[in-house]
DNA sequence: CCAATCTGGATTGTTTACAATATAGTTTGA
DNA sequence: TCAAACTATATTGTAAACAATCCAGATTGG
C-alpha cells in the first residue's frame, strides 16, 4: 500500500511555526517578484502620466491582453489595482476609464502630499552621507539631459528616481510608500505640466536647489522648496481643466450630456 | 440578411464622450455597489482585528472558498486587495498569511497616522454643527455600552464609525481616505489593546474629551487628545511582541528557525 | 543514526469556456 | 416624425478544469 502522504496542514492550528523557506522570504524583502499584472499595470501607468491615454479613454480587457500578449486573468488584475491606486476608474459591467480628476480632487491630493513630504523632510536625519549626495546630483543630471533632448519618458523616470531617493532618505517606510501612492494618483494630469516647457525647467532649477539644502542641511529652506515644487503642476492641471469647461458647472453639464 | 449590428465603440477614438449611463454613475459616486470579493476582504479585516486569526496563520484559498460560498476568483481578488493594504501577506505559490508587524513597522505606521489626523483636525471647519456633534454623541454612547457588554465586535465597529466621522468633518476626501488606510494597516495588532480593559477604558474618556474639545472649538487640545489617543495601542502591541520575543535578535533567530 | 533523495498530494497559478450585462442601431407603432 | 421596444454583439463577470509548485513524510545509502 502507498505510504500515507504528506497533509501539508492539519487545517485546525490557529497558530503555526513558519516554514524555513517562508522565513526566508520575509526576512530577504528584497526578492520581490514582480508578477505580470504588475508589468501591465506599470506599463499603463506610463501611457497614462505621459498623455498617450487620455482622461474618460476606455480601456479594453480584450485589446491589452492582445497588447500583452497574455490572458484577461493577468489584465483584470492589472485593472483592478490600478483602481485601488486611483488612476483608473471602473464601472460594473461597464469596464475600466482613465479617471478624470476635477480641480477639488487635485488640490486636495497635492494638500497631503505636501504635508506627508513635509513631514519626511523633519524627520530626515542629517547630515547626508555624501555617496547618497552624490547618486542625488546623478539622477538629476540624468533628469537635466532628458529634459534638453525632450525625451519626456525619461524625465518621467529620471523625476520619479529622484524623488523617490530623496524621500527614501527618511527612514519610515510606511511614510515613503504613502507619498509615492500619493505621487502615483496624479499620474493621469501630469502630462499637462509637462506640455509646459518652462515648467520642466522650474523643476530642474529645483532639483538643483534642493540638493544644495540637503548638502548645507538646511532644513528649513528645503521644507520650503519641496512645497514649491509641488506647486505648479496642480495649476498646469486646473488651469488646462478650466480651459477645457470654462466652469465647473459646464463640465458637469458636459459630462452628463 | 440581418441587419447590420452595432458595435460598441470604433476603437480608435483616443477621448470619446461618456454615455449617459456612465456619466450618471460617475456623478453618483455614493452608488458604491460592493463586490463579492469587497465583502470577503471585509470580512477577513474583522476575523484579524478581533484576533480571531492570528499574525502567521495560513489563510487557505478553498477553505475561504467554502466559507463564504463562492468561486476562488473571487477570494484570490480579496486576497490581492489585503495584501495590498498591508494586512496580509502573500508568498509566490505558498498563499497567504496574516501579516505580523514588527515595532518598528507598527510606529511608523502610527507616526504617519498621527501626521495626517493632526491635519485633518488643523484644516477641520470651526464651528461643528450640532446635528454632527450629537451625531458624534450618539456613535460615542453605542462605543461606551458596548465596551460596558463586553462586545468586542460592536466596540471595533462602534469606535471605527466615531473615528470615521470625526475626520470626516475635515472636507478633505484624500486625506480621509488616507487616513482610514492606514488604520486598516494596524488591524491585525488591534486585539492586544482590547486585552487590556483600562486601554478601552481610557479610549472611552478620550472620545469624550474630544467631543467636549469639538464643541468648545478648541483646536489644539484636540490636535493633543488625537495624538495621546493613538498612543496606547501601539504601545501595548509593543510590550506584547517584546514578551513574546524578549528582543527581536530573538525574534529574528525564532523567525528564520 | 544522519543526510540526501524521492514521492504523493495539497495548494496556488493559468487558461479556457460559458453566462450575464449593457449599448448602438434597427424596428415598430402611434 | 418621433419615441418606445427589440435585437445582435461587444464586453465584462463567473466558474471550472488543468498545470505548476511546494512541502511532509517515506525511502535510500552511507
Amino acid at each position: 500500500m502507498a505510504a500515507r502522504p504528506a497533509k501539508r496542514e492539519p487545517v485546525t492550528r490557529p497558530v503555526r511555526a513558519r516554514t524555513p523557506r517562508a522565513a526566508q522570504d520575509e526576512l530577504n524583502v528584497s526578492i520581490r517578484k514582480q508578477s505580470v499584472s504588475d508589468v501591465i499595470a506599470r506599463s499603463l501607468e506610463e501611457d497614462i502620466v505621459l498623455g498617450r491615454r487620455y482622461p474618460r479613454e476606455r480601456l479594453v480587457e480584450q485589446d491589452l491582453c492582445e497588447r500583452f500578449k497574455t490572458h484577461r486573468g493577468d489584465v483584470r488584475l492589472a485593472l483592478f489595482e490600478l483602481e485601488k491606486k486611483g488612476i483608473i476608474q471602473r464601472i460594473p459591467n461597464r469596464g475600466a476609464i482613465v479617471r478624470d480628476l476635477t480641480p477639488k480632487e487635485v488640490r486636495e491630493i497635492y494638500a497631503v502630499r505636501e504635508e506627508l513630504e513635509v513631514m519626511a523632510i523633519r524627520i530626515l536625519p542629517f547630515p547626508v552621507a555624501k555617496s547618497d549626495l552624490d547618486q542625488l546630483a546623478e539622477l538629476q543630471r540624468e533628469h537635466s539631459a532628458a529634459i534638453d533632448v525632450g525625451d519626456l519618458l525619461t524625465v518621467f523616470y529620471s523625476n520619479l528616481h529622484f524623488h523617490q531617493m530623496l524621500f527614501g532618505l527618511c527612514s519610515n517606510t510606511c511614510l515613503i510608500e504613502a507619498i509615492e501612492l500619493l505621487a502615483q494618483k496624479t499620474y493621469g494630469i501630469r502630462s499637462y505640466a509637462n506640455a509646459f516647457p518652462e515648467a520642466l525647467d522650474q523643476a530642474r532649477r529645483d532639483h538643483i536647489e534642493m540638493i544644495e539644502a540637503l548638502r548645507a542641511s538646511r532644513r528649513d529652506d528645503l521644507i520650503a522648496l519641496a512645497r514649491r515644487h509641488l506647486k505648479p503642476s496642480q495649476e498646469a492641471y486646473i488651469r488646462a481643466y478650466e480651459r477645457r469647461f470654462g466652469d465647473t458647472n459646464l463640465a458637469i453639464r458636459i459630462l452628463a450630456k
